[in-house]
DNA sequence: GAGCTCACG
DNA sequence: ACGTACGTGAGCTCC
């Protein structure tokens, strides 16, 4: 359905003019444009939300015959529209005018009354009203919502029949009686005199109507009575005057206000009354449409042949295997395309197999460029292809360059990318594939060529101008292919152990919901925050840290002792996570050969760090007893035992070298426990003076430091008073005046150059550094803080990786580096490779790095993921 | 599809 | 006056 934007200009006006009265706004002529601004923040704010395909506003004309003025005796109740107003009346036409929106009036007719009727012209259209006045609200339907405007200049609620029902109890027909009821006095309109809107939302809910309720007053009482029996007439009049009009003749067709901004036009207008900051945002939108829309390269035209031309097997070719459905590990490959220098091929797989020199070429050393070097790799393998050479990484170059390019989306978004042809409309989706359409795969071939094409070209000088050429060709590009190996070896599952779990928890899930329901006095979702609220603060009657509702497990165990409820909820919510996300949801996963193959994404975190997909094996649980037993479903394979390797206080060790700080380098060197050792220095005892609860607190200092310190954090983590938080903080800084320093530094930094850097030279690009709101800056500076030394970490394990998938090669060792979890490596181990292992492991995490801190390792070996943790 | 909640480092 | 600890992914509810 097409969406039309009608805007009630006059009563958006007013509101603009007085939502920003306390921020008086003029050009330096001394021309008033407060109203102007608002009026087009929240126009903008509509536009943004609703999309419209066409939009008019409306204005008042014609001053003297307005229904409502019909009340003479109560005109002198409307007030004079402010001078500082008046003036931008015209301002605001203009500005419609340069924006390339369609505005429109008729004498003696309300505004209200055109777009009444232009709802009952337009009933095919989605239709969608924005205006400060409630009156408005007797126009929505079910292709009708209202926008109102709440407190603020551009924050605005959508009002449809469902919640204004849910807000007032009433229909949008029943908006009339309200207003014949309670009145309007910025209409001036008189309803029932002491009767406000309480009194009349009780009255329409109990007779619906102003003709029901005054055929009824026998029913009430007092005063009441009185009022309603003595100003009967007076409220059927008011209703009346509440109506809107449906049936003004409109003038003009669709087409007329069709919705096309004229950016151009617009943003001279923007400058001529000197509104710099909405002139910028235009600018900024304009500069992003440009991009989106930039017309697409000419489209490449592939050729299907059956033996690739020698012409195309060139060193930085581009290479793309066509696969069927988005899973690397169930995907068939159909064929693949490659290119140079603006030719292209395609070749069937069956012609590929049969193309000796193509094998030759793909299993050798020569580079090819590719997007997803980890997937291509993957379903090669499934093809049955053997592929060498695969150095570049278009989609890692291009997340390096740009570390939010965290989704293909978001690539796609940037470099202006449209889709002609999407992998659903070839091969259809999984689950319900159909044989792909004759040249359409091509296309999707092409398409993807242009792409990876597009994406280096702008990649390759980048790397070289921010510096990351090593990054990428000797850290990111190598470990891929380790991470491939990872991947397709996986990990043994028993799924019997998963099938236990799952049994014995579903059985105590069932004990805790007959307890919940029991306690609660009625069944409702336990599943549901909302109606979980709903029995805890409302029905039960718990106190709401704070103003939000919120039932997370923070917020119920400061409830334990209030309501049994609350230990039962907590039970509950741990069992039902480890039913749906581990013991049932990881069966899911199990391939065929009985092990889990996740996939780690090495583009989708803006520090660096890996992330892990279906399913995610870095939130395996551990800190939980009995949730930890799912551990014990992850097996070595036959034969052999599982070690698990992890770095100890990586970012804290990270950190002391960074920052260059002595008393953290000293403490690490000494390897004195570096919580305890904070606590000696923040609460300056000594260091065998450090109870548990001292230790308890410095650690979370330490976490506190680590993420961006803020007074406010670690008050909350250590349910502690703000002040007091502060007070640790400073004792920590002061103790560790090179901590201070480099945080200094790094957040100069970073407010200078708009990014931050690690040890290796990724980069993570904060823009909310920058932002106008504190909140966001604060955050930008955490994020600053955070970023290097999470990101150096990352950088770590990555080289330790690598370096010891070179060492288990070279030294012949057929055990598996199996998972990464950010500071842990886990292996499938040959128990005979085990001391080897171990030594390979200890040297390739120990030295990866040589910083000014030792880096400790620390092994465990066991026959199943629980016994090695 | 967003928001809440919770698992991990 | 504001309302926050950093980085992820998955399952669930509800619009």
């Amino acid at each position: 359905m097409k969406k039309m934007l009608l805007v009630d200009g006059n009563s958006m006006l007013f509101r603009a003019f007085y939502a920003t009265f306390m921020r008086p706004m003029s050009t330096s002529t001394g021309i008033p444009t407060n109203a102007i601004y608002g009026f087009a923040m929240m126009i903008n704010k509509a536009v943004q939300i609703i999309q419209p395909d066409a939009m008019l506003v409306a204005f008042d004309k014609g001053k003297h015959t307005f229904r409502h003025e019909l009340f003479a005796e109560y005109k002198g109740g409307r007030k004079e529209t402010p001078e500082a107003l008046v003036e931008q009346f015209p301002i605001a036409r203009e500005y419609l005018e340069a924006a390339g929106i369609k505005q429109f009036e008729m004498t003696d007719i309300e505004a209200d009354d055109i777009i009444g009727s232009m709802i009952k012209k337009y009933p095919d259209w989605d239709i969608n009203v924005l205006s400060s006045d409630r009156d408005m609200l007797q126009l929505i339907d079910d292709t009708t919502s209202v926008w109102l405007m709440k407190k603020g200049i551009s924050d605005i609620e959508e009002m449809t029949v469902a919640s204004l029902k849910e807000k007032m109890g009433i229909t949008p027909d029943q908006i009339r009686d309200l207003k014949g009821l309670m009145g309007d006095a910025s209409d001036n309109i008189p309803g029932i005199p002491k009767v406000g809107e309480k009194t009349a939302l009780k009255l329409l809910e109990q007779f619906g109507t102003v003709e029901n309720l005054i055929a009824n007053t026998d029913q009430l009482k007092g005063k009441l009575k009185e009022n309603v029996e003595a100003f009967q007439a007076q409220a059927l009049l008011s209703k009346k005057l509440a109506t809107i009009k449906t049936d003004v003749e409109i003038p003009f067709e669709t087409e007329e206000f069709a919705f096309h901004i004229t950016p151009e036009p617009l943003r001279q207008f923007y400058v001529r009354y000197e509104m710099n900051s909405l002139a910028n945002k235009l600018d900024s939108e304009i500069q992003q449409q440009a991009e989106t829309n930039t017309p697409d390269i000419p489209a490449l035209t592939i050729t299907e042949v059956q033996r690739c031309p020698q012409t195309l097997m060139q060193d930085n070719a581009v290479l793309v295997l066509d696969q069927d459905q988005p899973s690397v590990y169930f995907a068939d490959v159909h064929g693949l395309a490659l290119a140079y220098a603006g030719q292209g091929v395609y070749m069937t797989i069956e012609n590929v197999r049969q193309d000796e020199n193509l094998l030759d070429y793909l299993a050798g050393e020569k580079t090819k460029i590719v997007y997803d070097v980890k997937a291509c790799l993957h379903l090669a393998d499934r093809a049955g292809l053997t592929l060498n050479g695969m150095r570049i990484d278009s989609m890692i170059a291009a997340f390096l360059c740009d570390s939010t390019l965290t989704s293909d989306q978001k690539i796609r978004e940037k470099f202006g990318f449209n889709e002609r042809v999407t992998m659903d409309e070839v091969y259809g989706k999984p689950g319900k594939m159909k044989l792909p359409e004759p040249q359409l795969h091509q296309q999707l071939c092409a398409q993807k060529i242009q792409l990876i094409d597009k994406l280096w070209k702008d990649s390759e000088p980048k790397l070289n101008e921010m510096e990351m050429r090593a990054l990428f060709y000797e850290v990111e590009m190598p470990l891929a292919s380790v991470l491939y190996k990872m991947e397709k070896e996986g990990i043994r599952i028993d799924g019997q152990t998963l099938d236990d779990i799952a049994r014995q928890t579903q059985a105590r899930l069932d004990e805790l919901t007959d307890a919940i329901y029991a306690a609660a006095g009625e069944t409702f979702n336990i599943n549901s925050p909302k109606q979980l609220g709903e029995v805890l603060f409302d029905k039960l009657g718990l106190p709401t840290s704070g103003k939000k509702r919120s039932t997370s497990a923070d917020v119920l165990e400061k409830l334990l002792g209030i309501h049994p409820i609350i230990a039962d909820l907590l039970e509950f919510r741990k069992y039902q996570k480890l039913y749906s996300t581990y013991a049932e949801g990881l069966k899911k996963y199990i391939h065929p050969d009985g092990r889990i193959h996740t996939i780690y994404n090495q583009c989708a975190t803006q520090t660096g760090r890996l992330s892990s997909t279906e399913p995610n094996l870095q939130n395996i649980s551990v800190r939980d007893e009995q949730s930890r037993e799912v551990r014990k479903a992850f097996l070595p394979s036959e034969g052999n035992v599982l070690v698990a390797s992890d770095y100890s206080q990586i970012e804290l060790r990270m950190l002391a070298h960074m920052a260059d700080e002595q008393g953290l380098l000293e403490a690490f060197r000494h390897a004195v426990d570096i919580h305890t050792k904070t606590a000696s220095d923040v609460f300056q005892i000594p260091l065998d003076q450090v109870d548990a609860q001292h230790r308890r607190q410095a650690k979370a200092v330490n976490f506190g430091i680590v993420y961006g310190i803020s007074d406010f954090g670690l008050s909350q983590q250590l349910d502690i008073s703000r002040a007091q938080a502060k007070e640790f903080i400073e004792r920590y800084l002061q103790s560790y005046p090179n901590i201070s320093k480099y945080m200094d530094q790094v957040i100069e930094f970073c407010q200078e150059h708009g990014y931050t850097a690690t040890m290796l030279g990724r980069r993570r690009e904060v823009p909310e550094i920058h932002d106008k709101n504190y909140m966001t800056r604060e955050f930008g500076k955490r994020a600053a803080m955070n970023a290097p030394i999470q990101g150096s970490a990352a950088d770590l394990i990555k080289l330790a990786m690598i370096r010891i998938d070179k060492a288990l090669a070279e030294k012949g060792l057929k055990s598996k580096m199996i998972l990464q979890v950010h500071d842990e490596l886990i292996f499938d181990a040959l128990p005979t490779e085990l001391d080897a292992l171990c030594a390979v492991i200890q040297e390739g995490m120990e030295h990866a790095m040589e910083l000014k801190v030792p880096l400790v390792a620390e092994t465990k070996v066991g026959k199943t993921w629980y016994e090695a943790k």
